[in-house]
DNA sequence: ACATTTAGATGATCATCATCATATTTAAGC
DNA sequence: GCTTAAATATGATGATGATCATCTAAATGT
């Protein structure tokens, strides 16, 4: 049954959403072109009008995800408060697309790279901007370095079966970013 | 065939070895069973003489990986040096079991995530002790936040298609470490 | 209203595995 | 040496999942 040009582009966003999400919850290999289909409330049939393969699903999901993420321009303190928090840990699939795929990324096509590629730039840029003052060579390397240490922070966090080390990695990440970037 | 005591062990060390190769290559899922015995030079039937399944072949192959891993008890820096190398970056099969399989124990066994939970535990100490003389406080701090930092540099650095960038972000993580523990 | 597209549903197909059954060979124990 | 148990090899089995073919009904343009 055909649907509206509006419900068409509204069910392709859903998928795109939805795809995202449990692409980061459960990994890109271990979630089914009908499951995402079924999560958007279709059935797996209608999946090839809307993308090229499966493959091509994980691109533009990768490339909606981090569009979609950003930290609001607030101080970056409170942003790396939250990012570093066990809530976060605790929510892959609403959570940072960098912290939940980058390491799936080298196993997918050239387009998927390209999309967190340019995603990586786009974040560092923020940061250098969102930074405190510091000297302009600092600035690129802290912004570099902290972002390594949240992403890298955070994927350990949520790699470990001992809450309380857990907790640590993260808690004390923040304290050496926050005593290095003040 | 029967071979002897000693022919088994050795086999059962050569599948270790290239399973977690392969695995760190090529991620948990993209590697067959057969493709691992295959590679050991074996056949796909005996696999299971050795191993209760491959999610039993999966944890048994981080904990040996992991318990390899070791830097030389040199100075800190040297390690940082080597592991933010292109060197590392381009070489994932034959490198850091942490940085080529952390994000994906998420998805794996609990007999594998202890496995990971053991190696981040005994890394730590292992970055404490070599790290120079700093308050004890701090010690603890520094060595989680560069261990974080490390990891999540290698791990951006090869999920991004640009040489450029990618090299940028290993050399600012360095010299960002460097800034921090001298 | 009517004809024509076309989004989505239903139901194959085909390949890839993990795992199991059975056969074969040979090391180990007597 | 002979027997027996065990390590691998060979050859199923069954499930899963990406992709495709076909059908249906509703939207769009006239």
């Amino acid at each position: 049954m055909k649907v509206s040009r509006e419900q068409m582009a509204e069910n392709r966003r859903r998928i795109l959403d939805v795809a995202s999400a449990l692409f980061k919850e459960k990994g890109f290999e271990a979630v089914s072109v009908a499951e995402v289909m079924k999560a958007a409330g279709l059935t797996h049939g209608g999946f090839y009008g809307h993308f090229r393969s499966k493959d091509d699903l994980v691109a533009q999901a990768l490339g909606h995800a981090l569009a979609a993420d950003s930290f609001e321009d607030g101080a970056f303190s409170d942003f790396v408060r939250a990012y570093l928090a066990p809530r976060h840990r605790d929510n892959p699939g609403g959570g940072c697309p960098t912290a939940g795929l980058a390491a799936a990324i080298r196993h997918q096509t050239p387009a998927a790279k390209a999309a967190m590629t340019e995603g990586l730039r786009t974040q560092i840029e923020r940061i250098e901007q969102a930074l405190p003052a510091l000297p302009v060579a600092d600035k690129r390397s802290a912004a570099i370095g902290s972002w390594a240490a949240m992403v890298g922070a955070v994927i350990l966090a949520r790699a470990v079966d001992d809450p309380q080390l857990s907790d640590e990695v993260l808690a004390q990440t923040r304290a050496w970013i926050d005593a290095a970037v003040g």
